[in-house]
DNA sequence: GCGATCAGCT
DNA sequence: CACAGCTGATCGC
């Protein structure tokens, strides 16, 4: 290692030649081996990939930048960042494609580490312009990791490029001052870290995580060393990271920090070892020390502690308590300025948001230092696309504040270059494309590229995006709306979202007065960038305002649908409290007349609904498979509920009455029932925000008593209410209105239109399967499930056609014709894990409930939790769970359990009344609802009909039909499983009336 | 048989 | 999709 800069004459300027020096290296290695195709330092290399991903190259050069999974023959300059293993990725000990060009800690460890021969590894000094290649090469600081460096690329030649590559970094003020990033203002590029590229990401500066922790950690010793008793300090970290942390605190607390001999390895390495250092491998001098990551609690999506293990290892070291500080790089818990802290027993964590990467204001701030004429994002985007929608909607956080003037020469050279060079150069393609369009499209103005950008992407914007938009907004924003937040946030769903939320809060906080200045601060930002790519940028680059009128003007036309959507939307959201709130939450206080649990609303709502219609069953408080196992379980969940009562109480006596009973309630849903936890919540919250949420609740409770009244008054006069759904489409998410026990009806009764709980052209609501499921499973008689079936096929056909194919696989629990083979490629272990999570409950719970139950839907079901969401989720559709599960099959490749758990969630947590148990049931592939081929079919074919009848003629014989409809369904059986499509022609066209 | 890559877990 | 990393299984040469 470091061969090079140790050799003595390299003291002025050194130069490399990186095909030489490869070269020598490999023949100097204890076991030559010959490169596949340099013979000599002169041998051209092949041209580069375009497989490779242009995030890790540098244009123009064979650089690679953390990217050694990408390596091949057409390079042997690579270069290391940082060692964090999704960097170094691809390193190994029989790494021989190229040398290694890192710092001189990161090039220890890589090859200490990683064991890659020394000779290949060339460490540069931070700070020392090196030539390599003929382009000129400094390492400067990240503030990241230890040894992280940014790179800064000069390319040989008279107009020199210049490109800096971030790595991983945390932006400091300090880096303006720079001497080496100076000369790189107004780089061509800046490949950027943008880990946290979103204006949600805000956390305190890394003096003040580091303060607190030695502030808490100082505190805990006087209390301790006063009671005589010791108390054991955790902190969780990196195998590489987060060192800054623990040399503060030895270094202000005065103590050693305990290490294990792995991280005393690395932090030998590193230079932080040593005989008198702060380091030690004896546990017993010191009350401080370092564990590894994940041992405190899982980091993801949320915090969820760990105390089990924490505790074990307290007793195992002998302690009476322990206080462990997890750094981690967010903040859990929304926006508040506290750190949160979790307790439990004698055991606490504290949440830390120690991060080493930039938050999004700083990530603005160095755009803004840098200047650069492009960004480009290296996290977060897909495959280092530079064109993903991704990428694109990354670079406009930046619009106002890179080089825009520069651009268009920018564009041009691109141009000019892409035809002759073979090393594909980093540029825009979509400006590129609009370049190529006409024959002197290059003299164009950038503007029209610009503005037809922003056209263009007018158009782009598909009806998946905004369906997936929608799917993550609460269900009373409108399609207008969605679509505006679509165009001003440039076609990026996430941001999109994100930018809503921001302004949801914005509001909320506006309501509230109490405006800390932080926030205020906040919102500015997020003004800023919500008019993107327009008028803002003018103010902020003088540069902007030189271009011609035309384009101001052309921008500002459509700019507006960015902004004007804000005021209807806090109006109506303000509406959402009162007016839309179909649903009564789950209250765990009511529940000691009913054996079931949280949804006692519901559950007798629907045994009302049950007696009014068919005089069956009033008895079914807990579901059928539960009776069947004996009286057990009634008493379990009783207990459960007075658990959860004393919680309540107790949580209201230690808050000393400071709270009403429902906000108690809803935080200990939040808490998932740890009266620590809601404490802890509570007292984090700002009193204007408690009170608020408070009256928020109780004025929902109200709206839910009267929605309660309004459900009772529909099922009285049920028959009667013959109004079309369609008038009432602006309250469509209150779906309970409608009777949940319509499908019962006989089948001459059942009017399609009217019985549905949804209205006409709206994608049906999965709750219309799951209220059938629900019927079938407790109905014995196959007439009667047929019926049922029918029914529901009857209203989905009148109303929204397109939802019976899924509806039918829904039913017969598949996902798609047996032939094609799919399989949903989930198992218990993830749908329990999703449940866990999602609910709540933990696992041996559920383990423990489903012996009892012997199903997993149940469990689920009355573990359901209506919890107290800032957005209530959008009502689940047939469609959507079916195309879910379907997504859920064909998810593959690295991280796909995550994302499988992901969906999972999602499909979790929409769901309302009894489409748990359901949805659950067919996640494990069991639905149990004795539906099959055998009955859907010819269900669907009974409704078929009435549907072609009914368009004509209302008062239908069941008899003049009956037969025909008896064979042409079993040949319809069996034609399915060889013809699926039939399905669909059986809907669409007159197939065979 | 080997290393590279992936799924699963923490 | 996610701040990082380990491990055992599986893939593919």
């Amino acid at each position: 290692m470091a061969s090079l800069l140790s050799s003595p004459d390299a003291s002025k300027s050194l130069s490399i030649n990186t095909s030489e020096l490869f070269l020598s290296s490999l023949a100097s290695l204890p076991s030559p081996h010959a490169h596949p195709i340099l013979t000599s330092a002169s041998t051209p290399l092949p041209p580069v990939p375009a497989a490779v991903p242009p995030t890790a190259l540098i244009p123009g050069s064979r650089f690679l930048i953390d990217a050694f999974r990408h390596a091949g023959d057409f390079s042997v300059a690579y270069f290391l960042s940082h060692f964090h293993s999704d960097h170094y990725g691809g390193l190994a000990p029989s790494w021989r494609r190229g040398l290694i060009f890192c710092s001189a800690p990161t090039a220890r460890l890589v090859s200490s580490v990683l064991s890659v021969p020394p000779q290949l590894v060339v460490a540069l000094d931070l700070g020392v312009r090196v030539t390599v290649d003929g382009w000129g090469v400094t390492a400067v600081d990240a503030n990241h990791c230890p040894g992280a460096v940014q790179f800064l690329f000069s390319s040989p030649g008279p107009n020199t490029e210049r490109y800096v590559h971030t790595g991983d970094f945390r932006y400091t003020e300090s880096m303006t001052h720079d001497p080496y990033l100076l000369e790189f203002v107004r780089a061509d590029a800046v490949f950027l870290d943008t880990t946290y590229c979103n204006p949600k990401f805000t956390f305190p500066s890394q003096e003040e995580a580091v303060d607190y922790v030695v502030n808490a950690i100082k505190h805990v010793k006087d209390e301790s060393s006063a009671a005589g008793k010791r108390v054991l300090c955790l902190i969780a970290t990196y195998v590489v990271g987060k060192e800054r942390i623990l040399l503060e605190v030895a270094r202000r607390c005065g103590c050693s920090i305990h290490v294990d001999s792995r991280k005393m390895e690395i932090l030998t390495v590193l230079g932080f070892g040593g005989e008198n250092g702060v380091f030690t491998e004896d546990a017993s001098v010191t009350d401080v020390h370092v564990i590894g990551w994940n041992v405190l609690g899982e980091t993801w999506p949320y915090f969820r502690p760990n105390f089990v293990k924490m505790k074990e290892i307290m007793v195992e070291r002998g302690y009476m308590k322990a206080v462990g500080f997890v750094p981690t790089g967010w903040m859990y818990e929304t926006k508040k300025e506290g750190f949160a802290v979790r307790v439990k027993d004698s055991l606490e964590i504290h949440l830390v948001p120690y991060s080493e990467h930039s938050s999004y204001d700083e990530l603005r701030d160095y755009v803004k230092f840098l200047h650069p004429k492009r960004v480009i994002p290296t996290v977060g985007v897909d495959a280092g696309k530079l064109d993903s929608k991704e990428a694109i909607a990354m670079q406009k956080h930046f619009s106002g504040l890179v080089d825009e003037t520069a651009n268009k020469q920018e564009f041009l050279m691109a141009f000019h270059r892409r035809s002759t060079d073979a090393t594909h150069s980093c540029k825009d393609v979509a400006k590129c494309s609009i370049l190529h369009d006409g024959e002197d499209a290059a003299l164009l103005p950038a503007i029209t590229s610009a503005s037809e950008q922003l056209d263009t992407l007018r158009e782009n914007i598909t009806e998946e995006m905004k369906k997936e938009l929608s799917d993550f907004l609460p269900s009373w924003v409108s399609e207008e709306q969605i679509m505006d937040l679509l165009i001003s946030s440039g076609g990026d769903v996430v941001k999109a979202a994100s930018d809503f939320f921001e302004r949801e809060r914005d509001f909320f906080e506006e309501a509230n007065i109490s405006c800390s200045e932080t926030l205020k601060s906040e919102k500015k930002h997020t003004s800023d960038h919500g008019s993107s790519a327009d008028g803002s940028s003018q103010q902020e680059c003088p540069l902007f305002s030189q271009k011609p009128v035309e384009h101001s003007t052309k921008l500002v036309n459509l700019t507006p649908t960015g902004k004007k959507p804000n005021t209807p939307k806090k109006e109506k959201k303000r509406g959402s409290g009162t007016t839309n709130k179909p649903k009564k939450k789950g209250r765990l206080t009511s529940s000691t007349e009913s054996g079931g649990r949280k949804q006692s609303t519901i559950t007798n709502y629907f045994i009302r609904a049950t007696a009014a219609t068919s005089k069956s069953g009033t008895a079914d408080k807990v579901t059928v498979k539960a009776h069947q196992n004996n009286v057990e379980s009634d008493d379990q969940l009783t207990d459960i509920a007075k658990t959860q009562d004393q919680s309540v109480d107790q949580l209201l006596q230690i808050v000393d009455g400071g709270m009403s009973r429902e906000y108690a309630v809803s935080l200990l849903e939040k808490a998932k029932g740890d009266v620590t936890v809601a404490v802890d919540i509570f007292y984090s919250s700002s009193e204007n925000n408690v009170t608020a949420i408070d009256k928020n609740i109780a004025l929902q409770n109200t709206q839910n008593e009267t929605t309660d009244k309004c459900s009772n008054t529909d099922l009285a006069c049920d028959s009667s209410q013959a109004t079309p759904k369609v008038s009432n489409l602006h309250v469509q998410t209150s779906l309970a209105e409608s009777d949940s026990a319509n499908v019962s009806l006989p089948i001459e009764k059942y009017l399609p239109i009217e019985h549905a709980c949804w209205a006409a052209g709206q994608p049906a609501p999965y709750l219309h399967l799951a209220r059938t499921f629900n019927l079938v499973e407790k109905e014995k008689g196959k007439i009667k499930t047929t019926a049922a079936f029918c029914n529901m096929f009857r209203s989905l056909l009148a109303l929204s056609p397109d939802d019976v194919l899924p509806a039918v696989y829904l039913c017969t629990n598949k996902i798609s014709p047996d032939h094609e083979n799919m399989e949903l490629n989930i198992g218990g272990s993830l749908v329990v894990s999703a449940l866990e999570e999602s609910l709540g409950t933990s696992r041996s719970k559920i383990h423990e409930m489903y012996k009892t139950y012997g199903d997993l839907g149940n469990v689920a079901q009355e573990c359901r939790q209506n919890q107290t969401l800032l957005a209530p989720p959008r009502p689940l559709s047939i469609r959507d769970v079916y195309s879910t599960l379907r997504k859920l099959s064909a998810i593959s490749g690295s991280g796909s359990a995550g994302r499988r758990k992901i969906l999972v969630l999602h499909l979790i947590r929409s769901c309302r009344e009894m489409e748990m148990k359901f949805l659950v049931r067919t996640l494990v592939r069991n639905l149990r609802i004795g539906a099959m081929m055998k009955t859907i079919l010819p269900a669907l074919a009974h409704a078929v009909v009435f549907d072609r009848k009914c368009a004509g003629d209302p008062v239908v014989s069941l008899e003049g039909i009956q037969s025909q409809l008896q064979s042409l369904s079993t040949g319809v059986a069996e034609a399915y499983n060889v013809i699926p499509n039939l399905i669909r022609l059986l809907v669409h066209e007159t197939l065979w009336i």
